[in-house]
RNA sequence: GGAGCCGUGGUGUAGUCUGGUAAACAUGCCGGCCUGUCAAGCCGGAGAUCGCGGGUUCAAUUCCCGUCGGCUCCGCCA
């Protein structure tokens, strides 16, 4: 290599004319007024105007007349100032070019599938399949920029606090519950597999038991679930774990966590303590367990008033102990049917029954409802839902759950639709008191809402044996605009409630010996109190960066099928591979290729 | 597992509903001219069997069925 980069292309600026200066990068577009050529070069840091002058550069002319775009080169030159009239204010560098007096051409380029610049309208089949390319785009390095100083952020932060970090297998053992692992055939054990690990949950617990007190990883984990905008087959987890902690320590040092990032990262100052909402209180004031508090809208119970009123669907949802939730669309009276009939089918798609609504008028409500409620009920309704001329009121009748779940959805799809949110806005809060378990209908068992290893509330304890769907848990998420980003929990650390959990979860003794033995094992030697939790890192970029997808800030994403087309992953292997392994493919008829 | 949307020169789209000369526009690409452009300009040119397979029809980019790929959502994601 002849030439030595030493600039930055989009650094340089007025202050740098005069200076003799070699650049490098890619050609992003070229000019050529035959005697005169400029060019464009872009590298990570910006674009430069290169101009080759015929006269001056008659020794390599020939081979600038050559370049074309994405070709990679680099120039020596001197840099000058540009005449008042040729100055480019839509370039940082633009009050400056390079007069070349030197070339190398590293490399050509063939003409690139889609356009090298931002804001591009291409589909992301051909983006992904050439996803150099795309990376290439200014924007793009700019995520993985920004990426990258998150990460370094993150280990500042917590290395201040004492975190040390400390990987954990990628190779570990396959546990039941949770998302369905992916296996990795043993060769040294034939019939025997490695599961690549959901989180490291596990270990981090064990080192705590080690006496490491504050651990953390930027840990790599994988879940094989289908795909969707913001979720990925393999991701990154900011995972942490403290012992002898508490809840609200735990909580603090996250919010000191994100207020680190916002500020070095974004510049932006966020204000801890964060707000703090119980389960409960979340789901009855905005129907979600990550409610987007960014604007108000609150759920209300009308089910007393209902229980009264003449109108069946009411009625009987209340005395078949469900209960009648409604929330107030304000200023949207003008509403028209079809959009009211549209609304409807969408709760429908939900699961809803049905949608009652009544328009707030000027000398009442209208609604197809009002002939089931008497005047008075109906000016209960008013207050309790603060109505005012010109809203419309959105009822809900059912099973308590499915009533608050399909409002909350409802109020997210109108907070959206009214344009409720203002850009820019960031809202905090942190959920706690999950419960602890749920009913899994189809499984007809209980499972863990967080993960077996949540410690109940204290307070709570005594009611596992009596009442455990009625247990709330040490656990807590954190919601940033209505998305879950982090989630944790104060673990459980001794052998005797471990058991008594897996039992819950119908683990027979066998199973969480065979499964769990390790870990019960571990608490047996001197296990502390600890809890941690667990940044799903992409998301938070994905969000702080603004974008719609987590493959904007993941280099090298899977399709939506879990795929990569960059590389062709996943992909067949040789039958002398698998012969290996000790095993052979089993192929339902209608999964056969070829 | 289910639902919806999309697939037409390299790229982005039009045409498809209402079948009819095998396809239009922009941009990119190639060649020529051009010494102050930066979305350079002017002139000329090449480039698509309309994702793939089957069906209906005298005739299919267009209608029907299937399939592949991408995106979004539901289920799933302790």
């Amino acid at each position: 290599m002849g030439l030595q980069k030493n600039r930055g292309c989009g650094l340089l600026t007025k202050d740098n004319t005069g200076e003799r200066v070699t650049i490098a990068g890619w050609v992003q577009g070229r000019r050529d007024h035959g005697g005169l050529i400029f060019l464009d070069v872009r590298d990570r840091t910006g674009i430069v105007q290169v101009v080759f002058d015929q006269e001056k550069s008659k020794s390599f002319f020939d081979q600038v007349e050559k370049i074309r775009p994405e070709y990679v080169i680099a120039v020596e030159g001197s840099v000058i100032p540009r005449s008042r009239e040729a100055v480019n204010p839509k370039l940082k560098t633009g009050e400056i070019e390079i007069s070349a007096d030197a070339l190398e051409i590293f490399n050509p380029s063939l003409t690139p599938p889609f356009y090298i610049e931002d804001g591009i309208d291409t589909d992301e089949n051909l983006r992904l399949r050439y996803r150099y390319l795309d990376l290439r785009r200014p924007e793009m390095l700019e995520l993985m920029h920004f990426r990258h100083k998150i990460l370094l952020e993150t280990r500042k932060y917590l290395d201040k606090e004492g975190f040390w970090e400390i990987e954990t297998p990628m190779l570990t053992r396959s546990t039941p519950e949770g998302a369905r692992d992916y296996l990795v055939p043993s060769r040294i054990s034939p019939g025997s597999f490695f599961a690549l690990p959901q989180s490291p949950q596990l270990f981090k617990q064990l080192l705590m038991v080690s006496g490491v007190e504050k651990y953390f990883q930027i840990a790599r984990c994988f879940r094989d679930e289908d795909l969707r905008a913001d979720r990925q087959p393999e991701f990154t987890q900011i995972d942490l774990e403290l012992s002898f902690s508490t809840r609200e320590k735990i909580m603090a040092i996250m919010e000191g966590l994100v207020r680190h990032l916002f500020l070095q990262v974004c510049g932006e100052e966020i204000n801890p303590p964060f707000k703090v909402l119980s389960y409960q209180e979340a789901m009855d004031r905005f129907g979600s367990d990550r409610p987007d508090t960014r604007f108000a809208m609150e759920l209300f119970d009308v089910s007393e008033i209902a229980a009264k009123c003449q109108f069946r669907v009411f009625q009987n949802a209340v005395t078949s102990g469900g209960v009648v939730r409604g929330l107030n669309a304000k200023k949207c009276g003008h509403y028209s049917r079809k959009e009211i009939d549209d609304l409807t089918a969408l709760v429908k798609s939900w699961g809803a029954q049905g949608l009652g609504w009544m328009i707030v008028t000027g000398d009442g409500f209208k609604t197809p409802l009002a002939k089931f409620f008497d005047p008075v009920l109906l000016d209960q309704i008013r207050e309790i839902a603060d109505a005012r001329e010109g809203d419309l009121l959105l009822f809900i009748a059912g099973d308590k759950e499915k009533a608050l779940d399909i409002l909350g959805q409802l109020r997210v799809h109108l907070g959206q639709r009214e344009g409720l949110v203002s850009p820019g806005e960031k809202k905090f809060l942190w959920v706690i008191d999950f419960p602890l378990l749920a009913y899994d209908k189809e499984g007809k068992r209980l499972t863990s809402v967080h993960h077996p290893f949540t410690a109940p509330l204290e307070e709570d304890r005594p009611l596992l044996a009596s009442d455990p769907l009625n247990v709330r848990s040490q656990a807590y998420d954190l919601v940033y605009n209505g998305v879950e980003v982090a989630g944790g929990s104060i673990r459980i650390h001794r052998k005797d409630i471990q058991e008594e959990i897996f039992a819950l979860l119908g683990l027979t003794p066998a199973d969480i010996e065979e499964k769990f033995g390790f870990l019960l094992g571990a608490f047996q030697y001197g296990a502390p109190p600890h809890g941690g939790l667990a940044f799903g890192l992409d998301r938070l970029i994905m969000l702080m960066a603004g974008r719609k997808s987590i493959r904007d800030v993941i280099a090298f994403p899977k399709t939506a099928a879990g795929n990569c087309l960059l590389t062709g992953a996943p992909a067949p292997v040789f039958a002398g591979q698998l012969a290996e392994l000790h095993i052979s493919p089993v192929l339902r008829e209608d999964k056969k290729k070829g």
